[in-house]
RNA sequence: CGGGGCGUAGCGCAGUCUGGUAGCGCGUCUGCCUUGGGCGCAGAAGGUCGUCGGUUCAAAUCCGGCCGCCCCGACCA
């Protein structure tokens, strides 16, 4: 993409109402602008973020054996009234009617319809086990919206639910999704720790909430200082197998919101090892056995014909969340520092001097390479003296700086930036695409 | 939902107390200059002062209603 042509509106100023830091660098960086309280639209250069994001999270989706569908955003309120939550549910739920009159709202989640779907599909244990995912937007009308896409009303949701013909086959479903989380969210770059959680009003006996460290976290978090460090990326995982041994491995270390924690227990941890910190939640698991399929009736014929009430399990990952929970967890103060797996553009091109034909000529050369090698490479080509440039770019958190200007390239050389550690390297300037794709 | 605050140009703000020509910085546009970290000079555009009503010769300013947004707390992917 050429920045003289692209939409993205940087600005030099915070705006007057994002607090965080996530908030002020997803304004200034163009990211998203905010069309009312806690409704946000997504610009290109954040939509790309979001998209990449979503990617991940669908491709650990897809290993672990859950299938992706889509749910409408608007459902009917008789769903509800069948399993007991339309009144439950309260003002956070957006109910709206349509001409004819009838009762709709907007969902905040999705386990009523899913398990509608199911019961019409599945008759047979032979079916099972079944896990159904989609990443579709959700609106839950929060009191108090705030810190940006962190907190909104509408926000977009990976969602799933899995059905299993008895308790054990759910748990093995819970850990799948379990090890998929922990893969999902190192792949973005993040260290996230699955912390023993209240199952609130989904109901349930098993929980996890995945939280990263930040700052300006919305819970306290106390943990071993060990689960830091874990990595579940070198490893090969089998969702066929039993991840049992993987999930103690992670459970076995003390890891609890303020809510859950046992201070006795925290200090018999050495004290060098304890680490009390603020955290974002980016993703909740549950087991709630049959408090839906139950009262839906979602039952299936066992092996001697018996009708067999499902075990469920739901699953949610914050995706439009995670944009803001990235940015908590990676900036400095210049601002974004994208991991990789999740920049809106791999390498920037800073042109320089952008009437010196021979600068622009070997940036358009550049880019022409990088972009038929399915590099994704942002050219700011634009008329702009160099330290607004580099102002942008650092702003706007690309991983890879490429510097062109005319003092190197008479030389033949280009100089390549990382945003991260900010080191510099000269290179010849046809040795790199090579770097790259 | 309890408490607090704010709405004036695209962004950040002053002006409101004490009614009388709507202002500053940044950004934008034009020209010149400059070109390795938001450079300089000159000129220009851009605002029914959130909205509705009231008081007044006169309202951004005083009074009232409404709407919107933000912060702290309680609640939540």
């Amino acid at each position: 993409m050429r920045m003289s042509q692209y939409f993205l509106p940087t600005l030099k100023e915070n705006p007057a109402e994002a607090q965080i830091v996530s908030h002020r660098l997803m304004l200034r960086a163009g990211l998203v602008r905010q069309t009312s309280a806690g409704i946000y639209a997504w610009l290109p250069l954040g939509f790309r973020v979001l998209k990449n994001i979503e990617r991940i999270v669908r491709e650990e989706q897809n290993a672990a054996g859950a299938q992706e569908v889509l749910m409408p955003t608007i459902q009917s309120a008789d769903l509800w009234r069948e399993s007991g939550r339309y009144d439950a549910y309260g003002a956070e739920m957006l109910r709206i009617k349509d001409r004819h009159d009838r009762e709709m709202l907007f969902g905040p989640t999705n386990e009523e319809m899913i398990t509608v779907l199911f019961r019409d599909g599945v008759k047979s244990y032979r079916d099972l086990p079944k896990n159904l995912y989609h990443i579709q937007w959700k609106f839950r009308d929060e009191v108090r919206p705030r810190f940006g896409v962190m907190r909104g009303r509408e926000f977009l949701m990976k969602d799933n639910y899995s059905f299993d013909i008895d308790r054990a086959g759910a748990i093995r479903s819970y850990n799948n999704m379990f090890v998929a989380y922990l893969r999902t969210f190192a792949r973005m770059g993040l260290k996230a720790i699955p912390m023993r959680a209240d199952t609130g009003p989904i109901g349930g006996d098993l929980s996890h909430e995945f939280i990263i460290l930040a700052e300006t976290g919305e819970s306290a978090v106390f943990c071993h200082k060990g689960l830091i460090d874990k990595d579940i990326l070198g490893r090969t995982i089998d969702y066929a197998a039993d991840l049992q041994p993987i999930v103690n491995e992670w459970t076995s270390l003390y890891a609890a919101t303020d809510e859950k924690h046992d201070k006795d227990v925290f200090e018999k941890i050495p004290e060098s090892e304890r680490l009390a910190a603020r955290g974002i939640e980016v993703g909740h698991i549950f087991n709630f056995g049959t408090r839906y399929s139950k009262p839906m009736n979602a039952v299936v014929a066992g092996p001697g014909g018996e009708q067999i009430t499902v075990e469920m399990g739901s699953y949610g990952i914050g995706v439009s969340r995670l944009v803001g929970g990235i940015i908590e967890a990676s900036h400095d103060a210049a601002g974004i520092v994208w991991p990789e797996s999740v920049a809106p553009f791999k390498v920037a091109i800073v042109n320089l001097k952008p009437d010196d034909g021979a600068v622009s000529g070997a940036c358009a050369k550049l880019y022409d390479t990088l972009q038929a090698k399915r590099v994704e490479v942002l050219h700011d080509d634009r008329d702009l003296r160099p330290g607004a440039k580099f102002a942008d770019m650092d702003l706007i958190g690309i991983p890879w700086q490429i510097i062109v200007g005319p003092k190197g390239l008479a030389a033949g050389k280009v100089e390549l930036k990382n945003r991260r550690t900010g080191a510099r390297e000269e290179l010849p300037i046809d040795q790199l695409a090579q770097r790259f794709g």
